[in-house]
DNA sequence: TGGCTTTAGGATATTATTATCTTGTTTGAT
DNA sequence: ATCAAACAAGATAATAATATCCTAAAGCCA
């Protein structure tokens, strides 16, 4: 895949939290279950994602996390920029070679920088809401 | 990136053999030298490229490795699937979801998938002798 | 032949990622 | 107040990817 399996992660928690009513609070034991994630990695996981401010959490009985602001406003780009750092969602080519930049395009700067660019705009502009109103199309 | 380091040694190494005269035979360290990867470590890459007959390599004195055939003939994912396995060149959508097919698709299949698809027919179509051909057009 | 060079191959080490476990803290319910 | 439920946090373990090291085998050349 083309960004961690943590990440990957994230961004089924954060579209299980869209998916449902924003009021309620969701548990990390619930969600881990629904995709079959290991309840304590994504436990950690999500903590990350509070530290962000991509979601709030609350602990205690009836505890469990929500979405921290509307899916509209919550980006593929920060989710995987929380989880994996800001490196991951760059848009440098990185195929080839160290010597790889506009001026000095490595092999594959052109056809392969291309694709690497529709990837990170991709994450760049899409929302958990729209990726959720795209899916329900069919 | 999008595929494994190892990969990318390997295509680099690749690249490296198809920008040299056919017939020369070129000392693994000299590419690790010129690309700054660990010599044993491209040794070991190379080794798995000659195994699938992606490159001879000749022992002794004055030996090294070359291209097993013309660099028209060698497409990226042969060399990709040589490391990282078949897997590695496979089109699915991979971001998401465990259901995730054209029937049943996971919210990212649209838009992703059409990436990976974009991805991957770069690499099953790309050979080294295009590469090198549009590297050098500016 | 003997010695040097170069790849082959396997053993081992290091690092990063993913997963688990244990204990602590907060909160609601009884 | 006490208990159980839920997340927080840090320690530890397992796995995979990357890197290093050492000895063997092959081939050239004096």
């Amino acid at each position: 895949m083309y960004y961690s399996k943590s990440a990957k992660y994230a961004i089924q928690a954060m579209i299980y939290l869209a998916e449902s009513n924003q009021e309620d609070l969701i548990m990390v034991s619930e969600i881990a279950e629904a995709y079959k994630i290991p309840k304590s990695f994504l436990s950690k996981i999500t903590r990350t994602l509070g530290k962000h401010n991509l979601l709030k959490t609350t602990r205690g009985r009836n505890g469990g996390i929500q979405l921290s602001k509307s899916a509209d406003d919550i980006k593929l780009i920060h989710i995987v920029e929380a989880i994996d750092g800001p490196e991951a969602g760059c848009e440098r080519c990185g195929f080839g070679f160290d010597a790889c930049s506009d001026d000095e395009p490595c092999p594959f700067h052109h056809k392969w920088g291309h694709i690497i660019k529709d990837a990170h705009s991709f994450i760049k502009t899409e929302s958990l809401a729209e990726l959720l109103a795209e899916s329900l199309q069919e």
